[in-house]
DNA sequence: CTTGTTCTTGCACGTTTGTGCGTGTTTGTG
DNA sequence: CACAAACACGCACAAACGTGCAAGAACAAG
């Protein structure tokens, strides 16, 4: 018997090699009926994944050659973790997305039709935000670096330092109540700590295995970050932490 | 058996390559009945994508279809038209990629090791190329049209104009040896004639359907282009009359 | 183990949508 | 005007759809 979660993934997997799935072809694939590939569609359309149509759906995002090289880690935590930070976001704001595949994973589960405006420097990010017409996307030019795939440089900061985004998602990659928001990258932490500084609300998504972590670069003290969302495994402990570094902390639901 | 959406969306993506389509033709390629088609059309021209004559219906002027809409048609043809264009390109090289899924399937194929410079304002070029280390990988940045998928607007030509790549790979809407290079956007075409000023050599690579057709606003005449790289199918007629024109034609291998 | 709750699934029902066909009208052409 | 092609409109029918409901599985609590 195959799970309800998994006949989801597969069909989100025939959608984006495929283009289009047929209702009646699936039911029959998958010995369910119709009505249930229907509740599929209907939910796969909700997230954005496709458009419903009379006889089945059609793909909305063009771009899945890049995402599925990063399937191998951790996606089904990411997915999970950037579907929860996505509900946070509300219409008509201004948002900032920062580099790194959990922020990818946001941008995939952005609900449509929430009229925002997007700024990113991350490419992977901009393409797969390309061809939504339900918001403003503003891609922040520059010399690529291929390890974080995003664009860096001094006209990258001088972009941003143009920006006053209402919501800046920052990209995670090591954070601690007592050593801050840390970097690996020495550019990667002054992009972020500039992006912090313009920003009205900053939010940001984390993986356990970044929490109570430190990397050699300094982004700024904790606090900087008024939410984050965490996974729903995460230890009462390193909630409490943070918690007193003044952090709010929001679970991802355990689906 | 094919959705109405899908026939939907193909009328469309006919419409915007050959600016005409005619009612009984489509009923007979899609085995369905010219009232059905007409249904379509009339579906199509209250959208405004067209407008109907008898007979069929014409595109109505700036209507270009969506990118995503693009991709499901010729994508084989694309392959190997893009893998040919990418062999002309030579080590050290400083290219830009104009937008396109033309010129998407050329990035794919971009052998390793050129140790080129690539410049583009397609956020889906952009993704294809960045995590690739033997090559610099310059973005644009500006607001992005969800129409072409790539970033447009003052702030894009004004990035364009300080840029002299040694060659221009042009996203081509329609060639023809007396009309020129014309695109179906306006500012589409304002930025390939930036693009093409600064350039040393231009070139470019269309399908079949490309070649002899117009568009409505003038990028320049056909001679900008140096070298232009056909499918293997192109008529004799076609190949005269563009290198009578002065361009170089390079036709793709068959396979 | 039993009970209650929640979630998923299939089925029945009425509704909507897409399609083809027949009829009558309009359009283009000689 | 005559005539054929293209068209619009209404009708009929099947396919796809949404919704409410009940049966069953999964699961937590007692």
């Amino acid at each position: 018997m195959m799970l309800a979660a998994e006949r989801l993934a597969a069909i989100s997997d025939r959608l984006s090699t495929f283009r289009r799935v047929q209702a009646d072809e699936l039911a029959r694939e998958f010995q369910v009926s119709e009505d249930t590939i229907r509740r599929d569609l209907r939910e796969l359309a909700a997230q954005g994944h496709c458009q419903r149509v009379y006889g089945g759906a059609l793909a909305t995002s063009p771009a899945p050659s890049r995402v599925q090289d990063r399937r191998g880690e951790a996606t089904g935590r990411k997915q999970a973790l950037g579907r929860a930070a996505a509900a946070n976001l509300k219409k008509g704001q201004f948002v900032f997305l920062d580099s790194g595949s959990t922020n990818l994973a946001l941008a995939q589960h952005i609900p449509p039709g929430l009229d925002l405006t997007i700024a990113t420097h991350d490419v992977s990010i901009a393409a797969a935000l390309a061809n939504r017409d339900d918001m403003e996307l503003i891609v922040i030019g520059g010399t690529v670096d291929p390890r974080t795939g995003s664009a860096m440089g001094a006209q990258v900061l001088s972009a941003m330092q143009r920006l006053r985004p209402d919501v800046l998602v920052l990209g995670l990659c090591a954070i601690d109540a007592h050593a801050g928001v840390t970097s690996f990258q020495h550019e990667d932490a002054i992009l972020k700590s500039v992006l912090v500084e313009n920003a009205g609300q900053v939010m940001a998504a984390a993986l356990n295995e970044k929490l109570s972590a430190a990397a050699p670069f300094h982004v700024g003290p904790a606090d900087v970050i008024s939410t984050l969302v965490t996974e729903a495994t995460v230890t009462d402990q390193q909630v409490a932490s943070l918690r007193a570094a003044g952090i709010t902390i929001t679970k991802a639901s355990s689906s």
